[in-house]
DNA sequence: CCATTCAGTAAACAGTCGTTTGCCGAACTT
DNA sequence: AAGTTCGGCAAACGACTGTTTACTGAATGG
């Protein structure tokens, strides 16, 4: 890649992380594009060169964010083990991303209702083909033998809800103005572990719709 | 009340209406005195006689919110009945309520995670009041006679984030823009009641913590 | 080495914004 | 009937907004 193109994903790359540093305290749609380029080092016009909308700020923010989130669960769902040990390997992957990925996940977080409709249904859907592989992987384990697809489906969706209500939870008993209370952290984890065993106890004697 | 208080409540509501009106499109944060005094049909000073801040308006539409909500979770506890019946009538509720008050749960669903922290405290703790409500109801039934307090609490926050979480699908499978799709909505509701006869199969076997 | 491409700039456009001010007049109080 | 309270208004303030314009100068390609 010519020196030319290198320098344009660099003051793409300001763009991005100064429109997600931004976002931690507001939303998409009450984001400036003059604030945006004034935090990046920019010049106003300088914006249009690289998006011709905010929301498209947005929704290149939504792709980047749930890449790492693919990855996230990959990391979990490949390894094998028994229910208890699979639990707490969710929930520490789930603790981690959060620690690792804040800012993106309280962009996910923020706009997955927010009030820019194009981000909205990108991550709906994105959220959709994460519960789909969810379903894939469940389908896999000897113990959803005689699972309809609808029933798969279900429980898959009902794990990536919880994931993200947990997600959130965390993030917002992280935030810096919440002292990032460690033991509330804590106290999310392991509910979160607890509902987990709990909806596995359900699955163990489910027997079908 | 006196005629004068009268006229007061009125440009009050007024004000509260052009809020949750022009909410439903864009969030709190990016909202403006101007536009809700305009769309209210009031003068952009008369604000002022009402609010200090639009997150003075936000915290009131947050309140008036949960009040029908809590309205609602008692219709549905207060019942007795079959683990099914319950179950029915839970998603019935909710897809009423939806239907009842949409402003007020895109409102919800929108601002919970959104950018004024105000508001965000008021959505989590009234939340929280919910889930010990739930749980508190909860205990009350003899299936969870010896849950400890900790489960029990950990039971009824699942109930509240699956109800959360479907509420607010309801509200986007229904939002204009995607034609208000009818099977959409059955679908989401039917997922809706096989989660929860999963998490009731789950709780029939729990032992304990 | 010269021509071209193009990311970034400064300046200007016409608006909108939040908030304060002084004032009006109808509803209250006494 | 006289005086007070107070919700609502028009107007003005400076500050900030998105977007377009014409321009600059360094990397690019022949």
């Amino acid at each position: 890649m010519g020196a030319r193109q290198a320098q344009k994903q660099q003051s793409r790359r300001a763009l991005l992380d100064a429109g997600l540093h931004l976002l931690a305290e507001q939303n998409l749609a009450s984001l400036g594009v003059r604030e945006v380029t004034r935090e990046a080092g920019l010049s106003p016009a300088a914006f249009y060169r690289h998006f011709p909308d905010l929301a498209a700020l947005g929704v290149a923010l939504v792709e980047e964010s749930l890449v790492s989130l693919h990855v996230m669960i990959r990391a979990v769902l490949a390894e094998a083990g028994g229910a208890e040990e699979l639990i707490d390997r969710a929930v520490d992957v789930i603790e981690r991303h959060v620690r690792e990925h804040r800012p993106h996940v309280r962009f996910l977080a923020r706009e997955r209702h927010g009030g820019v409709r194009l981000v909205r249904e990108a991550i709906d859907a994105e959220l959709g083909r994460f519960a789909a592989e969810v379903g894939a992987a469940l389908a896999l384990q000897p113990s959803s033998r005689d699972w309809s697809e609808r029933d798969l489906r279900m429980l898959a969706e009902l794990y990536v809800d919880l994931m993200v209500s947990t997600a959130a939870a965390l993030l917002e008993a992280r935030e810096a103005d919440s002292g990032g209370d460690p033991a509330r952290v804590e106290r999310i984890a392991a509910t979160a572990r607890l509902q987990l065993r709990l909806i596995s106890l359900g699955r163990r004697h489910w027997t079908g719709s």
